[in-house]
RNA sequence: GGCACUGUGGCGGAGUGGUUACGCAGCGGUCUGCAAAACCGCGUACACCGGUUCAAUUCCGGUCGGUGCCUCCA
């Protein structure tokens, strides 16, 4: 049985997909304007965990991540450009290109995760055709009205607003700031079309109502659902920031497009913190894959520190734990460096595979549990170094840490090192025996004698 | 101001109404040419104050602290 913590009812829930036997997962991708760091991944590799589980759990799995290449502007203060065209323009390329490189960038780090690709990966730029009809049939469905700057959704049209993330619209009244769009009729009014007024630069612009503009923040994902999955979905993930706002915005359009409700479970992940605080630009604490490469921490050492605690709660980085964490990993590796060198017995399979199994079943039993990895990287650690390599592949099927990958047996030239320097040692000449393991560990392994002979292990 | 999340041993981090989480680091032992590995053992953790209970880290109430969202954001 798998259970989830479902936002939408804040309780654990026992997962119970719409149809037998297929899971549609929706997940919310990011913004193609710059570099995405380490907290961005964190929740693309929670929601492949969830993607795995269920697969091991014998689920079809239909995904969609989108992929956000319309710019938004940044604020009602700022001169009409939006963070893809200031990207633009810092770096003279146009948004097009920029999009481009940010979505290569994107997809290049997705993959050195290890992260299983979605069915597809949607360009918000491809569906604006889909946007419009969105849009006219909210329109048509009398839930928008219109301003000097776009078509907006009222708010009060949907009397359930509020229930997703529980908001208290009279004190969102109070908190609002002063410059709010005053044509808005609530505060909680979105624009799901925006109009681009005379002289305003922007460069990605399609014609609608017989003016220029562009889709709203929101719709892109209500729309792709839409087009791509059908409503209702049986997941829909994202951050936790898009609680309020974001999601509760889809499930508006979503209902005042087809009547029916968005998606049937909620998961969202807690953000990662480093010395405590949220990771910002402005903070200037973002580091990406590739400053922790240069580091020496591999995607796989992140992607297990992630892994190695669990998406609803908050998470504090720092480098002194994924030094932790990369040691935890080695130990894993060179369990399975004994499946290489051991004596195992195959005399005794039947016996070790009842084990086996019932071991895959715990482990996956832990993550079925809300995606209690954590949990189940303590069974990991209880493993004996005889474990079989199934049950490593087991693992790496559930968690894609690469493990067996990243423990290579070693090359023919080490075997004839180790064979030099076990005769050396059985003749007692110790300094050849020395200098043979100082040249295994150039080689990247070392060598410790066990009361069983020598092993040898990845350093 | 509103809405959330969170407070566990040196660090990280699960979980539970009464029995060892686990990892990393550290210490001791067995073993050993050296070094290590492996195995065994050790540290007497659950913010604070009340309440419920035979029993609370675990439930209830309160206090204090940390963080996030409310403006694009995982």
């Amino acid at each position: 049985m798998i259970k989830l913590k479902n936002t939408a009812t804040k309780k654990l829930e026992e997962f119970k997909p719409i149809n037998p036997n297929e899971v549609k997962i929706y997940s919310c991708g990011p913004t193609v304007y710059g570099y995405q760091h380490i907290g961005n991944y964190a929740s693309y590799i929670y929601w492949d965990l969830l993607t795995r589980t269920m697969k091991l759990n014998g689920y079809n799995v239909k995904r969609i991540i989108n992929l956000t290449d319309v710019g938004h502007l940044t604020s009602d203060e700022d001169d009409g450009e939006d963070k893809m065209e200031k990207g633009a323009r810092k770096e003279g390329k146009t948004v097009w290109e920029i999009a481009e490189y940010y979505i290569d960038d994107f997809i290049k780090n997705y993959k050195l995760l290890n992260l299983l690709l979605p069915d597809k990966f949607c360009r918000a730029t491809d569906y604006i055709e889909e946007d419009k009809k969105s849009v006219q049939t909210m329109i048509d469905k009398n839930y928008t009205y219109e301003t000097e700057d776009g078509i907006y959704f009222d708010t009060s049209k949907f009397p359930e607003y509020a229930n997703f993330a529980r908001l208290d619209l009279e004190g969102l009244k109070a908190g609002a700031r002063v410059d709010f769009n005053s044509e808005k009729k609530n505060v909680s009014d979105f624009a799901v079309w925006k109009f681009i007024k005379p002289g305003e630069k922007h460069a990605m612009r399609w014609d609608f109502l017989n003016r220029p503009g562009y889709p709203g923040w929101h719709l892109e994902c209500s729309t792709i659902i839409h087009k791509e999955l059908g409503e209702p979905i049986d997941i829909h993930t994202g951050g936790i920031d898009h609680i309020p706002i974001h999601h509760t915005n889809e499930i508006a359009q979503t209902y005042a497009m087809t009547e029916k409700p968005l998606a049937k479970y909620w998961l969202h992940c807690n953000f990662i913190t480093i010395d405590n605080e949220k990771i910002s630009k402005s903070l200037g604490n973002i580091y990406t894959l590739q400053d922790l490469a240069e580091k020496g921490f591999s995607p796989m050492d992140y992607k297990m520190w992630v892994l190695s605690g669990t998406y609803s709660g908050t998470r504090n980085f720092s480098f002194s734990d994924l030094e932790a964490v990369k040691n935890r990993r080695k130990n894993w590796r060179n369990k399975i460096a004994m499946i290489y060198q051991s004596t195992l017995k195959n005399a005794d399979g039947s016996a070790l595979e009842t084990s086996e199994k019932n071991f895959k079943e715990k482990i996956l039993n832990a993550v079925n549990n809300d995606l209690n990895s954590a949990s189940a990287f303590a069974l990991i650690d209880q493993l004996p170094e005889t474990t079989s390599k199934s049950i490593w592949e087991f693992i790496d099927e559930l968690f894609g840490l690469n493990l067996i990958n990243d423990s290579p047996n070693i090359t023919e030239e080490q075997t004839k090192l180790l064979a030099e320097r076990k005769k050396a040692r059985e003749e007692k000449n110790f300094e050849k025996s020395d200098e043979l393991r100082s040249k295994l560990e150039n080689t990247g392994i070392s060598v410790k004698d066990t009361p069983n002979g020598q092993i040898w292990q990845y350093i």
